[in-house]
DNA sequence: ATTAAGTGTATCGCATTGCGATACGACAAA
DNA sequence: TTTGTCGTATCGCAATGCGATACACTTAAT
């Protein structure tokens, strides 16, 4: 057999330059935001010498804004731009957009779409509708599905032995007193939701903010998605949020599954 | 004199392989969302070899998806994870999301925040309000500065000579019939700007949308960014949006200016 | 002032690494 | 089958990036 395994795959095609430079940009994020040629050097595990060639390329070709000052580099607008690409790129945003504008004016309520990256969910498309802490209402955020209401409802819709797998082994984290961190009732969770088609979750990643969460069905009757509404406890109790928010949550998820591959 | 030329410097530091690799990611756009190996590589003009390397780095380190059937690439997630990490280090966004909100909120209308990018405006954050066009509605779109209401803005912030540059050899494209071609107009309209502290356009990108801008001042005075307000002229004229909407939007700009550096 | 520490910048010879022409294989159309 | 297209894999060469090291500049302490 001549087929090469992944290992020795790597080895043949595999740029090893480029792979370095592309750390240099993963190092930044919400606690490194600008970082010297030492920072960054420590950061990635390489050596000073790799790094000023690779940030000094990266300026250069406008991917790091350097402070001339400080000498310190940071993101630039080039990084807002590959998410210009990538919207494109995705035929679900396209097909959610107008309708989840819609939702969120009827609500009154901030409503996300997010999908599943690995074992997290990923924030596409925020609409925040009140203040929020920062990290709310910005697209691209990271979440453990199994801690969030988009996670439990997309999850919901796999097959029972890949639904399993996810709830035995994938990460969970404290984010507050009360986040879930018994698989259990996680499990009980995606039960209900798979029963209901949908999901709620309460105190997950803040205290008093309650996710609820519709799945958007791929023709393969597994989510591709989910539209998500995140509330407030203090405002909302269980029966109004399933009067109000739920069949218009569900409607919407529902309208924009047709579309996803035509 | 031991110092080096740009150029020079570009030698000895420059990693040519990864600006190639980077170049790959920069192919893809609004209308080149999936491409071939083959598409790549006309696409950045290098050979099939050196694409099929590069991709295949890309698609192994996360940064490139590839469809198993087709064979083409996508842009991953880590695209938006880029922004995350993006928004986390530009200090004025954090400072204006929430107002930004509230402001929203309060108008009923489009909300968008912009700086400018070279001889263009990027918009950096979006909250739509009513169906738009979909390019209308994510952020990392790139605009000509002079032919828009956060360009005019901030350019009409700046020193009479800078101002001067800009109007005079910052690129023009053609959006509608009605978009200014001459440069005489958006002179006056920039000087009204200046004088008023916040600039009008009309019909630029799309018929019938007025876009009104108010500049986010740095400390020296100059615009670090603009907040807009995009309306139908079907629903605003020119006294309503006066009276409605300038006291809030320019209430909204100076709210972030003071924070923007401490 | 002088010294010293810390950090960014530049140099250079060597070996690694990526280059790219080319050949192979899979698939589709004629 | 033949032909064409497109993705995948190979391989020897030399261009390219490596990284140790030396230099320059700034800041702080003596």
């Amino acid at each position: 057999m001549k087929k090469l395994a992944d290992a020795e795959k790597r080895d043949s095609l595999f740029v090893g330059t480029l792979a370095k430079g592309l750390r240099v940009l993963r190092a930044f994020d919400e606690s490194n935001t600008e970082m010297s040629l030492g920072a960054l050097a420590e950061r990635t595990g390489m050596d000073k010498s790799a790094v000023q060639r690779l940030a000094n390329t990266l300026h250069v070709e406008g991917w790091l804004n350097k402070d001339p000052a400080t000498r310190r580099f940071r993101p630039s607008h080039a990084w807002l731009e590959l998410a210009y690409a990538y919207y494109w790129s995705d035929p679900l945003v396209g097909a959610a957009m107008p309708k989840l504008i819609e939702l969120s004016r009827s609500l009154g309520e901030t409503i996300n779409l997010a999908e599943i990256s690995g074992d997290h969910i990923l924030y596409v498309s925020r609409l925040p509708c009140h203040r929020t802490y920062f990290a709310a209402s910005i697209i691209g955020r990271r979440l453990p599905a199994l801690s969030t209401s988009v996670g439990r409802a997309m999850i919901s819709t796999w097959s029972e032995e890949e639904r399993e797998i996810a709830i035995t082994t994938w990460p969970l984290k404290v984010f507050t007193p009360r986040t879930t961190q018994d698989r259990d009732q996680i499990r009980a969770n995606i039960a209900d939701a798979a029963a209901q088609g949908f999901a709620i979750s309460r105190d997950q990643m803040i205290l008093n903010e309650i996710g609820i969460a519709a799945p958007i069905m791929g023709p393969d009757g597994r989510a591709l998605a989910a539209v998500q509404c995140s509330v407030s406890a203090y405002a909302w109790d269980d029966e109004r949020i399933r009067r109000k928010i739920l069949p218009m949550l569900l409607d919407t998820a529902n309208a924009i599954s047709p579309h996803a591959r035509g």
